[in-house]
DNA sequence: GCCAATATGACAGTATACTGTCAATAAGGG
DNA sequence: CCCTTATTGACAGTATACTGTCATATTGGC
């Protein structure tokens, strides 16, 4: 691996650097898994992952919305819901509050793709975790939601244009 | 956040499910903010970082093993290294070990480039780090690690096709 | 030395996510 | 009520990374 550990780098951005690239690593290798596991479903990762987001709204909400949730531009996930919508696993409903903007929901089908995939992703990642400690799980979460948060401000919510 | 955590999740299994979705997050605004490091250099987060795997071959290697270093497949990292040595900041080197596969060197545009890019990286995340634990980031490194050793039978490392 | 297995590059195609731009709609301030 | 601003979808283009396939070169077993 390349650290990138020069001088002038602390003692903490030093650790931090070599977290940002074992962070690319591991984000190939997690997607991988996603498409591994959806493929029998007829899916991918980042559908799957929209399905999920989508599953998880407390109310029907447009593309705009799901994206903002995802981290991820409109456009992007646009693309992912007409797929899906295509599919036949999400369907568009007319917004009585925004005549351009219909709501996203899941369909019957939708669900049972959904729990089949849920259904296949709990003993792979129950397994995964195996032997993993907790707590160092919980530590690992907090520091993505600590440089997610500084990074925000100018990255993680990518400008809405 | 949809945590995806259902019936089924092991304490740490539903821990880890948001280990997962915070990591593609936390990977996108990553990319975005090397990107925006980059840029100035005329480069982007991707060929940045194949610009600092080949500064950290010990010795110049084919496209290939700078590939399988990074986690990913020959055909991206060819894409990125043809891109750079375009732009001078590569170069195809003739390999006396082998005729079809010739080694990546950095040119002296290239050393350059990579210079300024750390310029800019060193502050830039040793500010990001501040007021973080450097401890919880090495724990955050060792958990990432982990999950890449278990990943990678299947996944990490790429089918070489 | 030969032949199968492996490594490498090349080429083609797909999926994901980005930026940039435009028009239409909605929301809010005066 | 009007007008500026923000939100949303649509469309176009680019970058990154993947899979699949092929030909060529090297390596290793026999």
């Amino acid at each position: 691996m390349h650290p990138l550990r020069y001088a002038g780098h602390s003692r903490a951005g030093s650790r931090l650097t070599d977290f940002i690239l074992r962070t690319f690593r591991v984000n190939g290798a997690l997607i991988a898994a996603g498409d591994r596991l959806a493929r029998p479903i007829g899916l991918t990762a980042a559908r799957w992952q929209v399905l999920g987001s989508v599953a998880g709204l407390p109310q029907p909400a447009p593309v705009a919305h799901v994206a903002r949730e995802m981290g991820l531009t409109r456009q992007s996930v646009q693309r992912l819901v007409d797929h899906l919508a295509e599919e036949g696993l999400l369907a568009y409903q007319e917004n009585p509050h925004h005549k351009r903007a219909p709501v996203v929901v899941m369909t019957t089908r939708g669900r049972k793709a959904f729990g089949g995939l849920t259904a296949r992703q709990v003993p792979w990642v129950n397994d995964l975790a195996r032997g993993l400690s907790t707590r160092e799980i919980e530590t690992a979460v907090r520091v993505l939601r600590q440089i997610e948060e500084r990074l925000a401000p100018a990255t993680a919510t990518p400008v809405q244009r």
